[in-house]
DNA sequence: CTTAGCACTCAATATGTTCGAGTGCTAATA
DNA sequence: TATTAGCACTCGAACATATTGAGTGCTAAG
């Protein structure tokens, strides 16, 4: 489809438009990428580039800028052109749990760790999928009116939640219905739930009532495949170029601020491990159709976590990805740093 | 000090200011706001308010603006006038611990709600204080070399941790351990601490040195002061005109969403309950001179709590401590809404 | 197929002009 | 003595008008 040379044209006006952030002409391109060949017949190359979608102009008499499509070629060479070395990791997850102060503390210093190794939004996400399995529950009265429900899932993650208790629930048949479930500690949730319909309904005379309404509060934790999302600092933003427009500036700002489209976006793309590429309109957002989504996933039996940047179309792939795989492989290896922000000079990596 | 007349012009300004956000001038005062008097009298009680140091000029030949001593002055007046039956709430808090998610879930919907109510930012802080009463403690084995420590206090608040226990504990030891400090259950961490020492080194043998690295943990999680902080949507921010000027606006910008800062300030000026108003560089970040901050904060045994909105100097004061008053009163009466934010309409109260 | 040359386009920048709100001061007035 | 009207002056904001320069498309020559 593309020529030897229409591909070099094509992936020189990438390169320079990410450096530079400026319509690229003939000119520059035979300085510095192509020196054999002069402006004329790079612009000849050029026109067709356009004709055939990869390149545009902002307006009549300018340089020539990439398109989604161009910029697709870009990443998949650069993808491609990747160490082997550091690919096909899917295992890091493990290591998240022992963070001092669990998963939740563990992704939020990751995607703060990624916003300062790429200098665009790192992100990080886990979703909690239905083949979670049961560590241990448990019921602690609060007051006469509530109690505390108490979720461990395998792997440390914890779920609470104070219940509104308005029925005459004695301690012990929470003690009772608590001591029931945690026997089936190990199997999903939906097993669980299966096993102990008929026991509720023998075995707890009077306060069947209370003890439903126990595990409806479960289910509503246990069963969905709920995302939760951590945005690493959102004050990068300001200094890049492409987002000085005030408004679409404040547009992407709320997308990225609300995390439910974010979750959305994850949520579609996440399903296979490995590390992937959204480039601009490619997600659905409109919003977010000047941005780029760089990200990596890893499934484990019970969630699936991501991790990941969000920076302009028009970000530097490969020291994105760079950063990605440098993350993923300090939590192999030590798990997370305790510091993550005082490192200081982590920022203009090469 | 000020005449009655002074005093007039002096709040005529400030609240022209606060309208408007522009300078104001002389004819306006005498159109708007004292009609008796002609705009040359009131030229001649600005320069005097002027020399006085309430009011300013940005430049020659300009109209004036308020100084942070008039907002002071305008700010205190507010206040006063406040209906009375809308002052001196101290219970909220209790309500807090209903909502669905637990503390962490509320304070979060209450800083969105209050972002929503006020248009500017919303926040909302806990912090744990010393006087915490514990309930309960668990710990639960999560693989050979993890458990996961558990804290419950009085109130509800959960806290849980993931600990590396490279030494052979068994399960067994935990457990004791375990029941021997929820029988303290209803003392502050200190006299629970001071109660175990000698317990530890008498009944567990071979196992001291890993119930200490317990305790130790446990102590880290339960002795300091620390803060959490809250900060509702950030996005109203690029709506204020005030803030318009992208570098300060960038600065400003990292301090809210570092939250360190912003926790400082509030541990600073939250010792006594009730509303307080912090205006520009009354506080001492100088990131936020531009900003004010509205906050009210309640006390009880175990956690102070502290709901706030933080906005530019020149913001609607009465509006915003009029949406506090509400906010604290709905959590006195309902706890919190289920669903803060899917009101749509709730932006431009008047 | 490639390259040099030329006329043309268009955004960005700089320059100049006008406009209006607001002040300070002074002299007249109640 | 306190207040007001009048007037000259200042200064930023907004608008219109040149100027510049990078880049293109096209054509004709190599």
């Amino acid at each position: 489809m593309l020529t030897e040379r229409q591909l070099e044209v094509l992936l020189s006006v990438v390169h320079e438009f990410i450096e530079s952030g400026e319509q690229v002409g003939s000119r520059t391109l035979s300085k510095r990428y192509l020196k054999g060949r002069s402006a004329a017949t790079i612009r000849n190359e050029m026109a067709d580039l356009e004709e055939m979608g990869y390149l545009m102009q902002p307006h009549t008499s300018a340089g020539r800028v990439p398109t989604t499509m161009a910029y697709r070629i870009f990443v998949d060479t650069v993808l491609q052109r990747r160490p082997r070395g550091e690919q096909g990791r899917g295992t890091w997850m493990v290591r998240l749990r022992e963070h001092r102060d669990g998963l939740r503390g563990a992704l939020g210093s990751a995607s703060e760790l990624l916003s300062q190794l790429s200098s665009y939004v790192g992100m990080a996400a886990v979703t909690q999928l239905k083949q979670a399995r049961l560590n241990k529950i448990d019921f602690v009265r609060v007051d006469t009116s509530h109690f505390l429900l108490l979720v461990i899932l395998e792997g440390g993650v914890v779920h609470h939640r104070v219940v509104n208790m308005p029925y005459d629930l004695s301690q012990d048949a929470l003690e009772d219905l608590a001591r029931k479930i945690n026997t089936l500690s190990g199997y999903e949730w939906k097993e669980v739930s299966e096993a102990l319909q008929s026991y509720i309904f023998k075995g707890l005379g009077k306060y069947t009532d209370s003890c439903r309404k126990a595990l409806d509060e479960l289910d509503a934790l246990l069963a969905g495949e709920r995302t939760t999302l951590f945005t690493g600092s959102l004050a990068n933003l300001f200094d890049i170029p492409d987002f000085q427009d005030i408004v679409r500036f404040r547009a992407l700002f709320s997308v990225l601020e609300q995390e439910g489209e974010l979750a959305k976006l994850l949520a579609q793309y996440g399903k296979k491990d490995g590390i992937g590429v959204i480039i601009g309109e490619e997600n659905q957002v409109p919003e977010l159709e000047d941005c780029s989504v760089v990200f990596s996933s890893s499934s484990t039996e019970g969630a699936r976590t991501m991790l990941g940047v969000i920076g302009p179309k028009r970000m530097n792939y490969e020291r994105v990805i760079a950063a990605l795989d440098r993350v993923l492989c300090d939590i192999d290896m030590d798990g997370l740093t305790d510091n993550p922000d005082g490192e200081g000079d982590g920022h203009d990596e090469r």
